[in-house]
DNA sequence: GATGAATGAGTGTTCATTCAT
DNA sequence: CATGAATGAACACTCATTCAT
């Protein structure tokens, strides 16, 4: 039943379709025939949509890095206090947005890391990304401590965040997100307690 | 000509190759053709040796561990001080061995990770391992601080030794195993700093 | 908008782009996409001119024939010398006429042959292509000829026609036309002198 | 059931099959799989043996010009006399070799060059072959003629060796060899006559 | 112990064709 | 008239595994 105007709707079929294959099989085992199963069309639509197999993984995690950029924007956008300490809590709290610690988004990040030591359009998505987070941080801890001091704890904030998230989702078990927040809020606050030095 | 005690020869030059063949291609296009050609063997002796190719999987990653293991292991055991201070050094500094932050290490860490998501052999194994690290901070930390304070500190540490190795491992440069090591003994020595509290 | 009377400029248009993508990749390779992107219309158009892709093929052929036949027509017509010396002539001439020996058409006419040898519709058309020239020959020899010499000056000379074409073809050089047509000439000026004796 | 030793033997067997099949289908249609059934072996076998399907169609064209050569030296070598028109008439005969003009040889040279006006591997056989039978015929003319004539003796001559073969191959009927030698034979003559001049 | 020939299921991808709009 | 969304079969190719030697 062709129709006009299905391209956005079916490449977010397909996002969701392979977002659920990684989750259930893993993107090793992630077909083509069973992204296509699961999204309920035929196996050549999704060459029809985008290019390629590749082509569909880059734009899920696309799709994945927008969902994140705008969970930390939306917190930041809300904020009523313009305090570093205020943002840095912010991006913090986007980090561990629901769409992120969920069982497919946190294997379809670890399949996407590893995949893309070896695929240069993914490494550059994925550096970009990773700038981001410590870009944000550098900024907000710019405004209360020297450009070293700054350097550092924005270089220490984002590890901990992802090595929070890693372990959280290598566990097996549901994410503490409580848990994770208040090491990482410690962490900020022992940071920006340098000011006064 | 058939030779006696090939055994372990063998399987450390398997292990050895599945670690170059994933520093290459990744662990997707890591064929046992491509293992065997970099081993100089015919493909049919690693099922000879492992069962399949997920037992050559599997005994590469216990190697890592074992590595793993060991530098922690001998630097704990070369210290003259036996303060909690000196032992979580040790533990940091094994973390950051040069067998565990080179480029195969790093890739087939990554990819064993977003494997044994879907594998419950590899996964009880990467449960194993992460527990060690968590294990064996909390149990110096414990020496100083209350069993809350020492399970808070040794998730944080862990957590930021691990992001640290993965935004290392990510950026596709050479591992800087000394910013990497300043930012660990500073979280340590913030958590230890609460003794006197 | 609906137009009437574009049946015969959609046909032209289709044959010709059909011909540029033979030229550019290949019978094998030139797909309906191909073409119709060529053409600059959609792919679902063709099917609703001629009946599939083979209805395409065929036409494509028909074209190019018709081209053939109306280049020696053109030339006999326009003889003021009607001795059989002067139509071999118009005939040699006309089958290397400028709309035969371009890559297009040079490209598609090998294709076509290799593809009649297994579709009867094509090895149909074929086969009246290929006597035609045979028969154009033998029917201008025998005006000096026995009924056997004819026959053979004309089976002759139509496989030098054929060769010089096929060998000029497949060189990949620009087609040396004036060495062919000489060539021919001598061929048929010595089956012409046949008729004293 | 593996043995050693099977590689000769293998791919006669597949070069055969290949022939086979398209003197059945055509090559558009000599899928490998049709192929490997043909050769009673399994799909995966041919990247074994060749590279990929190119490969096989390279080496399939290759056993066809190797028959061709050999079908000519044969006879050059079997020659009592040394006269040119004595190694000629075992050119002209070595090309009608009964190697060259059955049903699946045909079909195949014919398919061949039609690829291989698009991919250069092949286009590069093809052209080694068409000077060969230049060369040679050249070569045996210029010891009786000036290097104009034997030149325009040797072009006129393959393009109707050539010419002669096509016409036979697209008949569609059972190739007359005899008719086709018997008029190679005359046009050989003619141009050695010039001889005298 | 070690080889490499052989298998055959599975992969991503292409493509002619159909058809609702 | 014309589009382009959608299909699904067919394709070349890969690969872990088996096993006779």
């Amino acid at each position: 039943m062709p129709k006009v105007g299905m391209q956005p709707i079916r490449r977010q079929q397909l996002i969701h379709a392979t977002l659920e294959a990684v989750d259930q099989v893993g993107m090793g085992d992630a077909s083509i025939a069973l992204i296509a199963r699961l999204a309920g069309v035929s196996n050549g639509i999704i060459s029809h949509y985008f290019q390629d197999k590749n082509g569909l993984i880059a734009a899920t995690m696309r799709h994945l890095m927008a969902a994140l950029s705008e969970s930390v924007f939306d917190r930041r956008l809300a904020l009523s206090d313009d305090s570093p300490r205020a943002h840095l809590q912010a991006i913090i709290e986007g980090n561990f947005d629901a769409s992120q610690v969920n069982g497919p988004a946190m294997k379809t990040w670890l399949a996407f890391w590893a995949t893309s030591m070896h695929q240069p359009s993914l490494h550059r998505l994925q550096r970009i990304n990773d700038h981001r987070l410590y870009s944000n941080l550098c900024c907000q801890f710019r405004r209360v401590l020297s450009l070293d001091d700054a350097r550092n704890a924005a270089r220490g904030l984002a590890a901990l965040i992802d090595g929070l998230w890693l372990r959280g989702a290598l566990s097996g078990d549901a994410f503490d997100t409580e848990q994770a927040q208040q090491i990482a809020y410690e962490y900020m606050d022992l940071q920006l307690a340098k000011q006064a030095s």
